[in-house]
DNA sequence: TTGTATGCGTTATCAG
DNA sequence: CTGATAACGCATACAA
């Protein structure tokens, strides 16, 4: 059986009272008796239980992190940064991975969070109004990261900014038929980044005074492999683009693909560009607006320990900034645009 | 405040025992209460605190997980798995991510999940004797992946054979002049699956006869650019190689891009084979070494499964069969030896 | 089948 | 600065 604060006080002579204080380094306590306590503590090789502590002060130590996909790039990069600092402040991460619907739907209807974290992450889940009360009923703090939640501390990049300069960045390359491969618009829990990537795709070309064309939007529906028949399909028009902007790297990586199996290249018989910067961006030497990834993680850690340690009282937004990431894959438009 | 057991208890105009036992769906509980007990419990929206169960039980319904990297693909992945399993049987994951060394160091000294976990998954992670004795003193079941540790649960991959395959499969394409891109073979950790690797392609080149060449062996420590170096070294030499094995897939992306840059091509100019089958691996068209890596993390979170309940008394061992894929950038040898 | 009573290991509130 | 003691919320052996 493993020591409890019971025989540490016993062996220091003194009450559990002041072995418990001691260990916390609370002010005051003696450092004679904190001497003696420490070394007996030390010679049980005692440890705190976390339950009876949680149970006693209320605090459990843990923060909970809850996101789609554990297994996606971006995501775990994330958790990384996450882990980062709150490992430092000896906080733990519990894991909750919902990337199926039904673990989804199960999460909501147990809350098995409830009582478990000091605070709570949440990345990239578009949450109902049902479920955001849900968490709300927590009583924790939380930091959100992408969609905005009332009350919640909040990351985020600016999508509707590193989308406009995406396309912004081929048509000052003189492309004027500008493809868009869009993603993820039809999932029924309704993310709502793919949303605005599309609205600015469509407004910077309405500014630039190109006319829409719905023909040009090839929904993909996130991945490679629908990356790559969006491209295919846009080059089967009759008119196909001459760039593309793709609404994530990884379905920039499938259009690169398709592209390179019918022979053709980038940028010289179309260019292309992705969004995110994923590691495999720089491999394959794509074009790409990019969004620091692992310190957003960090900025919602530190957010929760800002919430916990009361430093701040009203929560707060954090927007990064994202840049483009110029590299081989987009060049200048030798096609000329057919007559309007 | 939260409702406890004793609210519910009175609600249900039973004692507190009887709400536990209901709750929990022990036999020894008439319908007709249990019923009383289930609504009064809904009705309170009551769950049960994780802590003092914890306290009264000694269960805490939480794994940890101990990796080197969230954020590598092939570490994401294997959580992905574990999480499937654990998440279905309601049982938490506790994340430790060790990768910097500093907090490795810490986390050994400190044992932070001591008391706080049922059991114990760890991937990966070259430990001391005195770290394996260290998680032993935990006395909660524990599965690792990689390395055996005695007395343990024990998932793993046949490195040997998997790059003895790899290199076989370069010796039937008639390669003689065949390199390997090692790594981490430095690393002050001892990882052995590099060592394990290197060890097997020794051994095949020996069997088919064809001379060590120390030249051959370029030292990578993992990474894409480390790769990438290594294979322009390779390059450089006098009497370069006609194939290349790298320890893993990352590593033949460096290989891959460099060969690229010079204006070389795989297969026509230099065979490339990886091993792991990463996700980018058949983006890029690599020939490689496929290992079931979620399936990996599944089957280590069924071990635990099985050591909680009690199944099976003895930790067993089960090692996962890794299968060549042949894909683009493995050909047949076109360029002669050199005499001996 | 149900209730009673005790223990689980701390923290925190008082009093000293 | 230190000690006694009441929570904390539940599980379980034992009794009924």
């Amino acid at each position: 059986m493993a020591a409890s604060i019971i025989d540490v006080a016993r062996r220091a002579e003194v009450s559990t009272a002041t072995v418990s204080r001691a260990l916390r380094g609370l002010p005051n306590v003696s450092e004679a008796t904190r001497e003696r306590v420490l070394r007996a503590a030390e010679e049980l090789s005692y440890s705190v239980s976390p339950q009876a502590s949680s149970l006693a002060s209320g605090r459990t130590g843990m923060v909970g992190v809850v996101l789609p996909f554990v297994n996606r790039w971006f995501y775990s990069q994330v958790v990384a940064g996450i882990d980062t600092v709150l490992r430092a402040n000896d906080l733990d991460i519990l894991l909750y991975n919902l990337g199926d619907e039904r673990v989804h739907q199960r999460f909501f209807a147990r809350m098995p969070l409830r009582r478990r974290v000091d605070a709570l992450i949440v990345l990239n889940l578009p949450l109902s109004s049902g479920e955001s009360e849900a968490l709300a009923s927590l009583e924790v703090p939380i930091a959100v990261l992408g969609t905005h939640v009332p009350g919640c501390w909040h990351v985020s990049i600016d999508n509707a900014e590193g989308a406009s300069t995406a396309v912004r960045h081929l048509i000052n390359l003189g492309h004027r038929r500008i493809g868009m491969i869009t993603g993820a618009l039809g999932d029924p829990r309704g993310f709502t980044t793919p949303i605005v990537r599309q609205h600015a795709y469509r407004t910077v070309l309405a500014q630039a005074g190109i006319p829409y064309d719905p023909d040009l939007e090839a929904p993909g529906h996130l991945g490679i492999e629908e990356g790559a028949s969006a491209m295919a399909r846009l080059l089967s028009l009759p008119d196909p683009p001459t760039a593309v902007f793709a609404e994530t790297d990884q379905m920039a990586f499938g259009a690169l693909r398709t592209l390179s199996r019918m022979g053709l290249r980038a940028p010289e018989d179309v260019s292309v560009i992705g969004f995110d910067n994923h590691e495999t961006a720089e491999l394959l030497n794509l074009t790409t607006i990019g969004q620091p990834v692992a310190h957003q993680g960090e900025l919602l850690a530190q957010q929760i320990l800002d919430a916990l340690s009361g430093a701040s009282e009203e929560p707060t937004r954090v927007v990064v900034p994202t840049s483009l990431i110029v590299r081989g894959t987009t060049g200048a438009c030798t096609r000329s645009t057919p007559p309007t």
